[in-house]
DNA sequence: AAACGTTTGTGCATGTTTTCACAAAGCCTG
DNA sequence: CAGGCTTTGTGAAAACATGCACAAACGTTT
């Protein structure tokens, strides 16, 4: 069979669960599973299993009716949708707290995200070396980018050099960005960026804290013992 | 006027939305701006400008037509939504690399989720200071928790031992729970799970890289000068 | 106090995502 | 090789989210 063309779009929240079945499915090739149900992986992955099943379908009609997906053909198969057939080095600015805790991480080069160059602009910091690699300085960010040819960028600077850190990264020629910071930044069209903000995911879990403390208040009488709170967060499970 | 009664449900991508204004906002306090319309705070927040009124609308009718909003009693309306008008401790389970960075910033604490507590259950780091707090045993959880109320845990734990992280805090009396393990938790109904997973922000990244070098490969004639890829993430800019 | 320019709040159309439900397709057993 | 059991793949419905467009509301100016 012929390597399949760029099939039609796939739709982004199809892609951003992607990432997870493959996951698990490494996981259970890993302990011998050849096999695998849509019901099964959905289990695993917390989801839905016709949501499963409709996700696989945008890659392929790659299961069996009756049996289920083959783990390994599947594994490559997500794998090679992703684009993760080959690494992605990635360059982090910013060797702070954060920056330098991103850089030892191992969980980030196994799963083929090598840690390509570090840049930070204060020079106490160039020269050290965190996670195997040697501080750069901000101003060898080009350098550091095309010499690893690097396209993915991580910034970890306080949030106001945020957007000084995208624009050298688009500068030096990486076209996409994941933003640690809780700075909004401005890159220019078809740069991606992705963002972690540690505070809103608190904000989202106190607001539903608090849902639940005024549920629970309204309704002292009726919540005997089952509590049966709606609680379900953006991502993520709630069982 | 009185205040207002547990209004309808907000929805969910509006309840992630409200963080990031809310801290535009604070920003714009700071400077001394008194008033916003809902046009200047979507540019801030890199959002279209009636999704800002529409969220807001769930809050109630806080606006002013021909005006816009007044900066502070929104930052109050927003928290008093997201239930900020309080502190909420967070106890985090691992006191390892993540969990020691994490409880040594104060861009937690900061934004009302001081850090009451952490826990690991490696004896060697039992006792030891991170972030101005005493790492405790994993079996103190409990008192930990009921000590100073905690409503939210964080897990930063190996993946391997993130279930029984999960399962501790919960037999602990949390309700809410922030993952940052790539293992996916089962919790019992009615408890609150997020998740931030590094390699699945990369994956997602690395999937657009994939899709604009085979959309470059197949227009290798036409695109000549100006790059116009699609790339849009799920959450953060592509301006 | 009317006319004007501005900006909100929201009905409605459109787009996206989830879920249901079932025919089609495969294995296995007898 | 037919019948039964299982599980996929996918239309179609429902639920959710976004974006447009405009009437209603407000402050300001004349
Ligand atoms: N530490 C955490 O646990 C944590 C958690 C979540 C989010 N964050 C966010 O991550 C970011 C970094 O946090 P941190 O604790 O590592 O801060 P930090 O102050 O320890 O590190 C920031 C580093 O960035 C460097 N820097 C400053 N301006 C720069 C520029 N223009 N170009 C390159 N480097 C520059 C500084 O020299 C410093 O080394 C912050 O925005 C923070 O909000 C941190
Ligand atoms: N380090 C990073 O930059 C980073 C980034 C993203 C995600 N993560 C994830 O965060 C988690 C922790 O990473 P890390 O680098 O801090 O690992 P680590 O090994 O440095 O720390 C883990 C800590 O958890 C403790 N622990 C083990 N089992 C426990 C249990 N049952 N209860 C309580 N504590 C227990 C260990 O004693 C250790 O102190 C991992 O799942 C990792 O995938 C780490």
């Amino acid at each position: 069979m012929a390597a399949q063309r760029s099939r039609r779009r796939i739709p982004e929240a199809t892609v951003a669960r992607l990432p997870v079945y493959l996951r698990m499915l490494g996981e259970q090739f890993e302990i011998g599973v050849a096999n695998i149900s849509s019901e099964e992986l959905a289990e695993l992955a917390g989801v839905n299993a016709a949501k499963v099943r409709k996700d696989l379908s945008y890659l392929g009609s790659y299961g069996t009716r009756g049996v289920g997906y083959d783990v390994e053909f599947l594994v490559y198969q997500i794998r090679r949708e992703l684009g993760l057939t080959h690494d992605w080095p990635v360059v982090i600015v910013g060797a702070g707290n954060l920056g330098q805790a991103l850089a030892g991480y191992n969980g980030f080069g196994d799963r083929g995200f090598p840690v390509g160059g570090i840049v930070d602009i204060d020079d106490s910091k160039v020269g050290s070396v965190v996670g195997g690699v040697r501080v750069r300085h901000l101003d060898e960010i080009k350098q550091v980018v095309q010499a690893r040819n690097i396209s993915i960028g991580v910034i970890a600077t306080p949030g106001a050099a945020a957007q000084d850190a995208a624009d050298s990264l688009v500068a030096a020629g990486v076209t996409s960005i994941l933003n640690f910071t809780p700075t909004v930044i401005n890159v220019p069209h078809g740069i991606s960026v992705g963002k972690v903000d540690l505070a809103v995911e608190l904000q989202i879990l106190a607001y539903h804290e608090q849902r639940r403390a005024n549920a629970a208040q309204g309704s002292v009488v009726r919540s005997l013992s089952g509590l049966s709170i709606p609680g379900e967060s953006r991502r993520g499970a709630s069982a």
